[in-house]
DNA sequence: CCACGTCATCGAAGCGCTTCGACAAGCCAG
DNA sequence: CTGGCTTGTCGAAGCGCTTCGATGACGTGG
């Protein structure tokens, strides 16, 4: 038992192991080099002690605190389990370059930046679903603080980014569905709404499923209630009566784009493919169950956390880096 | 631009104030009294250089980090969006008391817990999800960290606890189909899997529930894959011709046991009433939609992050603290 | 008008760690 | 055998903050 009320201290190992605290601390940050008989004593000393260097002391002296910030949007539309899935994959890779990660509300804003760039409480940060026009950017190229984006800002010079690579998703998706046959295919897209806030992905994927689907292919916006869906889809199949492929870019709208579908007397997985893109759990809920392309949002969380942690080491990372989409067959 | 390599310090504020160092401590802290006059100048000193104290020298000088930990489940099982909810309203009260929220996931486990405890990295710590025989809890009970557990440990001896009252649940639910005229009644539980896990709280639904139907009631375990789900409502509509309400306490089974239901031609909202416990948006995702009994998960976040907090002060906290559930009807 | 609380403020001593410069010891080339 | 490197270790100086005791400057009752 290490006394209750006090710490195990760097000064206590130093003792036991019969060494200055200095050389502890060489041990342990590997900073200079020490024979390999003090390194063990020390070593061993720090697990008889149980000896976890105080992270305040730490990181007043030496001006690293050891944590990272993840800036997510707590509160309002986005998908819930990506953003879970996203928060596992930052922490367990935050844990493997010794970190901790620290949870920050979007709510916070600008300010809660400049909180943690002067308190420097954290390291850097990783700022999650940023959008086009975010004002968070702008405090954040201020302050200087090492970063790194999920998604682009319309601005990003000098800021790392990476997100998801949706022409590669684009592209994915009419590949799918021209391999299986589809001779007109098309791109249900999301509504306008989705379109006008973040301008970029969509227009992506657009690109991404146009360039290679050549002229069979038709890119349609949708919106996302059941009555639009229904009219969108009847429209679809008037305006293209040998659409056999069609790839739904829009979340909400899959469930009732499959009963339109099928109120048509198409038969999904038959004479007729569906693939999505979104998260799994979306198209796992509908029967059939089908193929999509998914936000690998784990992969994602990690990349981020990577180039963070390159960025604190004061080494070169790319400004932008987009991740391959993963279709899962089913 | 406050300097770009250089923090604002303390020092700085206070030769801009024209004070001592201490005394602009005094004045942010409030723990000592401070003539008006000073104290404005100090805080419009503050305010002019965006002073922020250093995190990591507040820890050290006055062993109060101002950090909590949050220890989510974030692997496995656990219902996501529900976790999301509760790490949002964790974060949200936190920061109402000052204090920032450091995410941690389960897998750290018992060593996990130990590094916080000796780090002082934080002052207290959430645990979520704790289970009848937890690992994590003789652990805690030893380090003295201060902390909340969601859920009950088998033996919760001299630890703060803070969970859904889910015996109320049952009797709600009890009451609900009782009130809508139900004869037989019946509570479709989770699977057997779930019941071993953490007896706890499956047991309680089931004891609140039986308490209040009285023999008209029962209570069925239940498999959560489609096939089982409709073998299992099948039987039981066959073993109790006359039922004519059921709480499903099962979340991924609900959505089969609708289709079940629908195929022995029963019309649920009219001739036949549902009302399930669990998170909103299985309840809503189903046709017709139900009413339902919902793990407030941010009243439990908020609640847990409060007890905390008194405890840090040093206030006394109830050991157990059961949160009332809601009747969401729809 | 003096001794004595009160109030407002200051200065200094750490908190536990990292890091810099210093310094013995051992090594090798000359 | 000496001068100059390297290698391994130490001691001390902070990092920026809180906190404790001390110190003037007042006001007040005797």
């Amino acid at each position: 038992m290490p006394g209750p009320g006090r710490g195990v201290t760097i000064a206590d190992v130093a003792a036991r192991a019969g060494v200055a605290a200095s050389t502890v601390s060489y041990v342990l940050s590997g900073k200079r080099s020490i024979s390999p008989e003090t390194a063990d004593r020390v070593m061993q000393a720090v697990a008889d002690l149980g000896y976890h260097p105080h992270a305040g002391a730490r990181s007043l002296a030496s001006r690293r605190a050891g944590v990272i910030a993840m800036m997510l949007p707590l509160r309002d539309g986005m998908h819930l389990p990506v953003l879970m899935q996203f928060a596992s994959g930052a922490v367990t890779e935050a844990r493997r370059h010794d970190q901790d990660v620290l949870l920050m509300t979007a709510d916070e804003g600008p300010s809660g930046l400049a909180r943690m760039a002067a308190s420097a409480i954290v390291d850097g940060l990783i700022l999650m679903d940023v959008e086009v026009q975010d004002p968070r950017v702008e405090t954040l190229r201020r302050l200087g603080l090492p970063s790194v984006l999920i998604g682009f800002p319309a601005d990003a010079e000098g800021l790392t980014c990476v997100d998801l690579d949706f022409t590669a998703a684009g592209r994915v998706c009419a590949d799918y569905l021209i391999e299986r046959g589809c001779e007109d295919i098309a791109l249900l897209g999301a509504s306008e709404a989705v379109y006008e806030r973040r301008t970029g992905f969509a227009e992506r994927v657009r690109e991404g499923f146009l360039g290679r689907s050549g002229p069979r292919g038709e890119v349609w916006p949708c919106p996302d209630d059941a009555v639009a869906v229904q009219r969108t889809v009847k429209e679809l199949l008037t305006s293209k009566p040998d659409l056999t492929g069609l790839a739904v870019h829009n979340e909400p709208a899959v469930g009732h784009v499959m009963h339109a579908l099928s109120d048509a007397g198409k038969r999904v997985g038959e004479d007729f493919q569906v693939v999505v893109i979104g998260p799994d759990e979306i198209a796992e809920r509908v029967h059939p169950q089908l193929p999509s392309v998914l936000v690998p949002a784990e992969t994602l969380a990690e990349t981020a956390v990577r180039h963070l942690m390159r960025k604190l080491d004061g080494l070169e990372v790319a400004d932008a880096t987009l991740i391959e989409p993963q279709l899962t067959l089913r």
